[in-house]
RNA sequence: GCUGGCGUGGCUCAAUCGGCAGAGCAGCUGAUUUGUAAUCAGCGGGUUGUAGGUUCAAGUCCUAUCGCCAGCUCCA
């Protein structure tokens, strides 16, 4: 007998060799119903997994986020089964799990469309009701090579091939179709109860451009009908947020025609553009940093100096001034640069913290544009950051305090990444890690999560992310904090240190929001449109009753308007419900009605946007309400 | 850039097999003077993204092109 402890700390004994699902069944027949597969003293392992030895054993769920993987991963192989019946030519590429569903990309020189979903679907319904059992084996390099080489599937072959030598490769069998899989999987393809095809898009064979683009069909599956509905539902939710859609109804921003990628903002988009940038002015005042504005056009002599001429030029625009070439700026930090230089800095200066609301233009690829998310012209709200090298590690730490305390202010989950050096970069490998290490030890030193992503630094540095999510999940890096040893060298940037000699300053490339105009997109996402009050390009609707009201309607604006809140009043001709209406589709915070009975007992009757009807209250306690309200930056 | 899908009044969408381009909202005019999410009536508004082609006839079919959407790649 051996012990199985289970995450109550509960021990159960059985026999050598039970499998996950029949410690299942004994727990409880609920559990044994909804089991998906096993985690085994922290390794995933399916419900057929037999147990062994004493361990840990938690019994894996939809629920359980593995246990979601489990299930979708088995769905992608009921999907590519079916596929292969209807369209036997179809070569399989790879077909995991992901986050909302699973995808298969293949091979087939008829493109699939939404079309083919229905039937498709049918022939996986089929498979699910046949109930295939899912076996597992184990084949040796060569066996594998020469199996998937007679059933004709080159992409098979290759990923074998690439695998390394003496390692069992498994494969799974589900009725007629064996695939190549390192599971787990369920037991057999009749849990596979609920699924949805959702999308075809093309996708490169092994995520790189150079090679072929496959096909690739996007689904989902759960345990249960209802959280299909709920997913699909969410969906459309999601589409509401769009700040796309949001952008357009109030009146935000615009993208045209004329200029893909190069976003108008409207005049309620620079409001609370302003007001997000005047408080971004006063934080960085009150730590130290002090602003400047570069040019966006600079001579093209400066882009080879620091660079972006090796390393960036197929992402910059060019034009000709008096004969000679030019470059839109992609980043500012060239102009940065030359601005620490019309000066030689004492050491007692660093660090020096010259911030740059600057506008910069990239040649980003069409079919990536994204709203305001992914633009050609953008504003970066930038810093470069010239200290001593020994400055590092506390600078870095001010930086990432800085960016915690604006995404906590309004209220984002995000996550952070460690990106290393990139194969196209400058620069020595001992600088590269020098570099990186510092910046793992300020984020060691936070403590906080974080994840390595190998090769996607800047082509001078390595930096950190702050990635945050939009309305459908997807997530968007936003800050970023990146450490440079190579442009001070190609600058012979200088400072004189304590001994009278020159030193070489390090440079700090920072970004807290990221962009302004995906900061936007991110922020109108987040709140659906219905800002924090000191965000919203119209804090106050006043709406008076009838016409007759117009005159105390009036009143009450100036006095709002005094102590600071946008305010407009709603003189149409039309009933109360009207106005109401617009305004809560406006998502004006605050609404003030005001009829007969406030223009003589000289009140308010105050509606707040969702919540409805507030009550009456004196105008100077309403002014108090909002201001304090957009004093403390409150979100709702 | 690549793969697939989609472009019809300001907005959201209709138009059977190729057979007279339509509705609601918004706008304008008038009536109505209203108590917490849409008062009523009338009016104006279109070269169906653009350029070609097929056809007696094209929103609809074909070609090219521009843009948008999803994904891939890339990135703030």
């Amino acid at each position: 007998m051996i012990k199985v402890t289970l995450p109550d700390e509960s021990v159960k004994e059985v026999e050598q060799g039970t499998k996950v699902s029949e410690v299942a069944s004994s727990i409880g027949s609920g559990l044994a119903r909804n089991a998906l597969g096993g985690m085994v003293d922290g390794e995933v392992v399916e419900l057929n997994h037999p147990i062994t030895k004493d361990c840990r054993l938690k019994i894996l769920t939809f629920d359980d986020d593995e246990g979601k993987l489990i299930l979708r991963h088995t769905a992608s192989h009921v999907m590519a089964q079916a596929i292969k019946r209807l369209f036997p030519e179809a070569k399989l590429a790879i077909g995991p799990a992901v986050d909302d569903g699973f995808y298969y990309d293949m091979d087939i020189d008829r493109s699939f469309t939404p079309e083919d979903f229905g039937p498709i679907e049918v022939e996986m319904k089929k498979i699910v009701d046949a109930d295939y059992p899912i076996v597992r084996e184990v084949k040796s390099k060569d066996e594998a090579i020469k199996f998937m080489k007679d059933k004709g599937e080159p992409y098979k072959v290759e990923l074998i091939e690439d695998l390394p030598d003496g390692e069992e490769i498994s494969f799974y069998t589900q009725g007629e179709y064996t695939d190549l899989c390192a599971g787990p999987h369920l037991p057999s393809t009749g849990m596979v109860k609920v699924f949805k095809l959702l999308s075809v898009a093309g996708a490169y064979w092994r995520g790189d451009e150079h090679n072929k683009m496959l096909q690739r069909i996007y689904g989902t599956a759960f345990t249960k009908k209802k959280d299909l509905e709920d997913y699909t539902n969410m969906l459309e939710e999601a589409k509401k947020r769009d700040h796309r859609k949001l952008g357009k109804e109030l009146d935000l921003f615009s993208i045209q025609d004329e200029g893909p990628g190069f976003p108008f903002f409207h005049p309620n988009g620079m409001i609370l553009r302003n007001e997000l940038e005047s408080f971004w002015r006063e934080e960085h005042a009150k730590r130290g940093y002090q602003e400047i504005k570069t040019p966006i056009i600079l001579n093209e002599d400066l882009w080879h100096r620091s660079g972006h001429w090796d390393h960036y030029k197929d992402d910059m625009y060019f034009t000709k001034i008096d004969g000679e070439t030019y470059a839109i700026k992609p980043m500012n930090c060239p102009g940065s640069i030359l601005v620490y230089n019309t000066h030689l800095h004492s050491y007692r200066e660093l660090p020096i913290r010259l911030a740059e609301l600057g506008i910069v233009h990239r040649h980003e690829l069409s079919g990536a544009l994204h709203g305001l998310m992914r633009v050609r012209c953008f504003t970066q709200d930038d810093a470069h950051l010239f200290m001593a090298p020994e400055q590092v590690k506390e600078e870095v730490l001010k930086v990432i305090d800085l960016a915690d305390y604006f995404y906590k202010l309004f209220g984002f989950d995000y996550h952070v990444e460690l990106s290393t050096r990139p194969e196209n970069s400058m620069g020595t490998d001992e600088q590269w890690a020098k570099a990186t290490d510092d910046l793992k030890d300020a984020l060691e030193a936070t403590g906080m999560d974080y994840k390595i992503n190998e090769g996607d630094g800047a082509f001078y540095g390595p930096k950190i992310d702050f990635h945050l999510r939009d309305s459908l999940g997807r997530t968007w890096q936003c800050g970023t904090i990146q450490l440079d040893f190579q442009m001070p060298e190609r600058f012979e940037l200088v400072y004189i240190g304590q001994d009278g000699e020159k030193h070489r300053p390090v440079m700090v490339h920072r970004t807290i929001l990221g962009s302004i105009e995906r900061f936007i997109g991110i922020l109108t996402e987040q709140f659906a449109g219905a800002f924090p009050v000191w965000l919203s390009p119209k804090q106050v609707q006043i709406i008076p009753i009838t016409d007759k009201h117009q005159k105390y309607a009036e009143e009450i604006l100036e006095s709002v308007k005094k102590a600071g809140i946008r305010a407009d009043i709603d003189t149409r001709n039309e009933k109360m419900g009207y106005k109401i209406r617009e305004a809560e589709v406006q998502k004006t915070p605050y609404m003030i009605i005001v009829g007969d009975k406030e223009a003589e007992s000289g009140s308010v009757s105050v509606r707040e946007r969702k919540k409805g009807d507030i009550g009456s209250i004196s105008l100077d306690s309403f002014i108090d309400m909002v201001k304090e309200k957009i004093n403390s930056k409150a979100i709702d």
